[in-house]
DNA sequence: ATCAAATTAAGTCAAGTGTGTAAACTATCT
DNA sequence: AGATAGTTTACACACTTGACTTAATTTGAT
């Protein structure tokens, strides 16, 4: 019983478009025409497939996010979760943290506009916003708090989010600036190597200032 | 030798309404009919002391970076350079470059919006970029990675951009993304108490890391 | 062949764009 | 007071852009 599936791959290629130019240039500076053209596609197009400018966005960011719904914080940090009162083990939690933290963000398999488009959510906080903050900011937050207090007991809830912060800020930089850090490292793109030492440094930061052992 | 002061008032009034409205909504997406009317002023009065839209944004960066151009990374640790191979100034140093960061980014004498402002252009990367680029960040960038250099050997470049993007990509990410942390945090503002936790966090982090004694 | 799904071209209408200019107004100096 | 240079106003110009609609057409499975 095939069924047309043209219709699903214009669907996916608006989307496409739609994200690296909402990623490039903002998405109140995307007109449905410069999707549309870039789509290779009719404006009409975007109009019957999606209804609106509005909720293509919408499916833009579902698409982005689709990676961090797959994987919370919760799934990463569940194989260690039986030994957790162990600092051995608390200390791999912390590295199997900021691996999927990179991995998610530069993973090379992943369409490059996915994590620029939801820290362009994340910083304009409008209406999209809604779509993110309830079903991915906020628990995945809650629940590294609550990571960190249990193995410092004495943090209080700014200083696990400070914590939070010190291990994702410099990912998320790193994405959402990659063009003028690029420029300055005079690389192409963040290579093996530059990703690893960045795993390595933020890894023995966060476990050195909370007196765990390092693992490596 | 009097001149004529109303002039220049006007001038600074339209560089402050331009900023403001660039930091919220984006440079591409201010005209200078929003700028004039916010700033209570005429339209015609912007090509008058500016000439064009282009050149009012240049004035607006000027203004914004100017506490950057006045304290750089150099002038900063020009009182320790003479003691610079002990440890226990490095620390201090270290603690000198941390502090400079977050008093220049979240001063509350300064203009919220110039942080915003700055972010925004260096994000883009468009044609503004080049006044920051060449006056400002390489500079500082490369001070500060011979000092990183000098206090261990053995980084290379890349390595030491890390050093320096580990301290300050949390600043600038907290500055980027106040509206979202700030409302996560169900907090008005970041408060003495907040700043100072983030202070102490990323200098102990830094100073464990670089294998120095910790200061506090 | 049929019919719905998918796509296209052309166009609507409203809102907004940056810029230029001529006239009016103000402060300063002689 | 008058001249001059600095400053502000109001408005017109020519043009682009926005999201969205309509009606016609093509495509693909049955």
């Amino acid at each position: 019983m095939a069924s047309y599936s043209i219709g699903r791959q214009t669907r996916d290629l608006l989307i496409e478009s739609a994200g690296e130019l909402a990623a490039r240039h903002g998405f109140s500076n995307v007109s449905i025409r410069a999707i549309a053209e870039r789509a290779g596609q009719n404006i009409g197009c975007i109009h019957y497939h999606f209804k609106s400018k509005e909720k293509l966005f919408e499916a833009v960011i579902r698409a982005a996010s689709q990676v961090f719904r797959e994987l919370p914080y919760s799934k990463v940090l569940a194989p260690f979760e039986a030994q957790m009162d162990r600092p051995e083990v608390q200390s791999r939690a912390i590295r199997a943290l900021v691996k999927r933290e990179i991995a998610l963000t530069f993973d090379p398999e992943m369409p490059w506009w996915h994590s620029r488009v939801l820290y362009q959510v994340i910083h304009a906080r409008d209406s999209l916003m809604a779509l993110l903050s309830d079903e991915i900011v906020v628990p995945n937050l809650e629940f590294i708090k609550e990571f960190f207090q249990r193995i410092k007991p004495e943090l209080d809830d700014d200083q696990a989010f400070l914590y939070t912060m010190l291990i994702k800020s410099p990912v998320i930089f790193h994405a959402d600036n990659a063009k003028s850090i690029l420029g300055f490292l005079k690389k192409k793109k963040y290579d093996k190597k530059y990703l690893k030492q960045m795993e390595d440094l933020i890894v023995l930061q966060t476990q050195m200032v909370l007196g765990l052992p390092t693992d490596n």
